[in-house]
DNA sequence: CTGAAAGCGCTTACAG
DNA sequence: CTGAAAGCGCTTACAG
């Protein structure tokens, strides 16, 4: 690694280290034109790279974020992490990725990773348990905040930082609204883990929406925020409701908590032979793009997923904006999967 | 920033700064017991978190690893970055992500940028054009390995550095034998960019292939490596094919070679009201994830995405693989969408 | 085993 | 406008 040196380069053009420091990393201070041609020329000759560690050290700020999801392969993270790197590139940030399998040990070692490595922000996108973080992590990020570092999450709030939040709740019960007014009389729920405030959210959204309507979900089965949590789940369910294919009568409609698990429990019905909407019928929530060509069609609740990444962006670089919560309204979309007869 | 120094914790367990450093970040020198402890504990007690940045500027080693892919959002992407994380989490490596939207500009940037953080090893995922870098990077490649920088990438090898390679080529000559033993005689194939290799080796493979079993595309169409790009594809072989719902008759058999085009593919042809497999038969490429909830189920070359990350992190993190080339085999797999009524 | 000191490559007051 | 020098927070020969 003994690339070239800004002294290397400075010695070339027969300046100070400083001049050439001033000239070729943005300083207020702007050399004469003659100096600067120089150096600049002197720079390209020797192929120099600025050593960004080095300037963060002498700068004390890195230019680098820090992004943790649970699982980059799952679309819905995916897509998040897209309008992160747009942002940032917009911002010309850098950023360092950890996926962590949902493992909330490698989430915490991660956090430490980032701060040590001076992230200026770290964003922490997906759900944790009732918005509370372990003790050591708190203490950690308390240490972070107090050095200047920026915390954002997407997803629910913590105790403090900036937070984008999507209104699951509010979104849900809007889905279970507009599947009453089409005709939806029979419900039932696919819910997520219960120590996850988004799984919560939007099961009681969607449940008390319906009591409002006089109705009650006939079952209520969860699993995991996972395609397989959403097969067995399905399959829990189908055992419970006893459904069959072609027994005729208005279809059950249920709600399962993100696409992701909503397009899992339509393999496990589709492995029993079950037709969706003819059988059964499904409603999910994210609007995943996967979506779209999946079949059949998936009514769900549209969350803007990449703009929500470059929120977190903006949030995380805008100082003032330490404890601002930004809230992200849901769109209801009904397409085939709920569709009657 | 003003984070506790090492300084800090030093002073406090009343030692000196290289033993403080000795103890904490592990050195072949083991300082005494007692004195060890004293350290380990104001650490502690002080919240110590080592700056990542100073180390790396002292040891002239960041342990990060640059990666570099066309869109995070892409199945195909995200589940070798899923595969390069699970890697770098083991050998406790950090991954700055770049995700350059296709743009040659922005990967030639985030290349730079990679650079000056020193990261130790770059990987660069995704297809180029024909394997050749513009000059620019190439000359900025060669001094990164100088010092000592190491290049890995994932596709097309380029004329240096390590390189993880699918047999795209023997692979898909390996699906076009098993569309013709199935019974297939009428072939078409939508086709990716002419600049870039994998496309083409694809392409080629199949072809030759049919062609020693006497047979030749009906058309060939291209498009862009995108769900898009497969739609409008699909679009100018149902016009050049005349295709019709329910013609009767063996359908034509479409190769796309990327499993994503083959989903857009399917997209479009449903709107014009064509069934796979009974009006148009369809087989892909890659196995993303997403197929195993497509309907219908789509036949393609599966390759071991994941393991491909983790392979590309292996080589970048040995130093003695300087210019080796890991192929990776594909393995063809019949599904519905070219199963022949 | 332990410490004083140089060095990693930059930035930035402080003088001139 | 330009330069000498201190400092960012660590690591690591080199002595002791």
């Amino acid at each position: 690694m003994a690339a070239v040196t800004l002294q290397d380069v400075a010695t070339r053009a027969g300046v100070s280290q400083a001049t050439a420091s001033r000239v070729l990393n943005g300083s207020s201070r702007i050399p004469g034109e003659g100096v600067a041609d120089r150096v600049r020329a002197a720079a390209r000759e020797l192929g120099y790279v600025p050593n960004a560690q080095a300037q963060a050290l002498a700068r004390s700020s890195t230019g680098v974020l820090g992004l943790i999801v649970h699982d980059i392969a799952d679309p819905y993270f995916s897509s998040i992490v897209r309008g992160v790197q747009t942002a940032a590139r917009t911002a010309c940030k850098q950023v360092l990725l950890a996926s962590t399998d949902r493992d909330f040990d490698v989430e915490r070692a991660s956090v430490s990773t980032f701060i040590a490595h001076r992230a200026d922000a770290i964003v922490l996108a997906g759900s944790r348990q009732s918005g509370h973080l372990d003790r050591d992590l708190e203490a950690e990020f308390g240490r972070y905040r107090d050095n200047g570092g920026r915390v954002v999450v997407i997803g629910q709030p913590l105790a403090f930082g900036a937070a984008v939040e999507p209104e699951n709740q509010f979104a849900s019960s809007e889905l279970a609204e507009a599947l009453v007014a089409a005709g939806h009389r029979q419900f039932a729920v696919i819910g997520g883990p219960a120590s996850i405030r988004t799984a919560v959210d939007r099961r009681n959204g969607f449940v008390e929406a319906l009591g409002r309507c006089g109705l009650t979900p006939l079952v209520e089965v969860s699993g995991a925020f996972t395609r397989d949590g959403g097969f067995s789940a399905a399959q829990r369910l189908a055992a419970a409701l006893q459904l069959q294919p072609g027994l005729g009568g208005p279809p059950v409609c249920v709600f399962a908590v993100t696409d992701v698990m909503a397009i899992g429990a339509i393999a496990a019905w589709r492995e029993l032979g079950l037709t969706v909407p003819r059988d059964v019928c499904i409603a999910g929530f994210d609007d995943i793009p996967t979506l779209r060509d999946h079949t059949p069609s998936l009514s769900t609740v549209a969350l803007p997923l990449e703009e929500i990444g470059a929120r977190a962006v903006d949030l995380a670089l805008s100082p003032d904006a330490d404890d601002l919560r930004e809230r992200i309204p849901g769109r209801v979309v009904l397409r085939d999967s709920t569709r009657l007869p």
